[in-house]
DNA sequence: TGTACATCAGTGAACGCGCGTTCACTGATGTAC
DNA sequence: TGTACATCAGTGAACGCGCGTTCACTGATGTAC
């Protein structure tokens, strides 16, 4: 829709194929996506995708890679809007990490569900480690405003609150085991993450 | 192993296939569990597996069913094990989510990661909401110990909790995307709850 | 401007594979007399 | 104890399916002269 390349024939395939895939990953899970079924999205024959992608895996790695850059500029965006105000951009950072799940479903499966696996490939290292280094970020200059002898790590706290967010998405903010959820999911974060700033002294104990 | 009650044949072929399948699902993950390899595993025909289950998909909610009856039990350890201090029943359980992903990881990811779904089996939700329902009562009690103006709803309580944890393990505690865990997982969920913990006025901020 | 050629994105047919599921069967086990 | 019968767990062959991948190809697009 945007920037029309008009390639040879289709005129960028490569990204109407990304673009099949994540509609299925979204619609039917990680397992749902086949490169046949993207294929035939896009309007073309199985072995087309040969010529932009080694293969399926890849097919997702790409989907995966693309969710971690917009992921990380979702994140580096939030922290940025928090500014000054160090406890502003670590809140905001949680909030990103929720709305992105919200918004990117698909991005967000590929990334965390289907299996890709970041070790094994190094674009996807680095896109992702891009991502977590803003929530660190965040981290860290939030800590500098605590007395030294009560300042947990960085990474840890970062760590903390990665883990919280991704609980949320997963258990509360799709349909998974949860039955239904007890309370919204931005506010079972906004809450949950309160309560821990609290835990850290950065926020003052009043209602 | 242990009661061999040997029926006509097998001697327990639908519990054999269940350990099939767990094993499978723990070697390579929730896709990696075919019927057909799992019949194969337990020295049976594929069509052997019909005599005990609806199909692949009732098989693997069995799975998940054994797995949230063992997690229950867990739960319920922990929780009586802390008692009367509501404090380490409660931190009990938290710990006990993390000790039952590590020690039982098929049934972990037969539950939170096959795509089996709880709410169409009632089964399955039973045993399910018996588990939470422990988390739950440990956070009820806990929350007994604080003034009624600053009492977060207990079912708030034990899904920050239940998020942290489960977050914890997704993330860290198992070789998805976090490259590697920063931190041993315990000690993250440890301290995780610890802060967040203090933050609810339930622990002294001393160190 | 027109023609000859090179490029290479996408085709279409074919492959081998393992999957989940069905079906009529067989033969070991348990039971009635 | 021995025989006839009923049960039903597991067999083996077959099915249709869609998958990922390969290959020689074709024909539209871009380029050199």
């Amino acid at each position: 829709m945007t920037t029309k390349k008009r390639g040879y024939h289709h005129g960028n395939l490569r990204q109407a194929l990304v673009e099949a895939a994540l509609e299925l990953i979204e619609e039917k899970g990680p397992t749902g996506f086949t490169l046949s079924e993207a294929a035939k999205q896009a309007g073309v024959t199985p072995a087309a995708v040969y010529r932009h992608f080694a293969g399926r895996e890849d097919q997702i790695a790409e989907a995966a890679r693309q969710g971690y850059e917009i992921f990380g500029d979702l994140m580096e965006h939030a922290y940025e809007k928090g500014r000054p105000s160090a406890l502003a951009s670590f809140e905001a950072t949680g909030r990103a990490y929720l709305a992105f799940a919200r918004k990117f479903p698909g991005h967000y499966i590929s990334m965390f569900e289907s299996g890709v696996s970041i070790t094994r490939n190094p674009d996807l290292a680095h896109v992702a480690n891009r991502a977590f280094a803003t929530l660190e970020r965040a981290a860290t200059e939030l800590m500098a405003g605590l007395p030294e002898d009560k300042r947990p790590p960085a990474r840890m706290v970062s760590a903390h609150v990665w883990a919280m967010s991704h609980g949320v998405v997963e258990l509360f903010s799709r349909g998974s085991p949860g039955t239904r959820s007890p309370f919204p999911p931005e506010d079972l974060l906004e809450t949950g993450i309160g309560i821990y700033l609290r835990g850290l002294g950065l926020i003052k104990p009043d209602a």
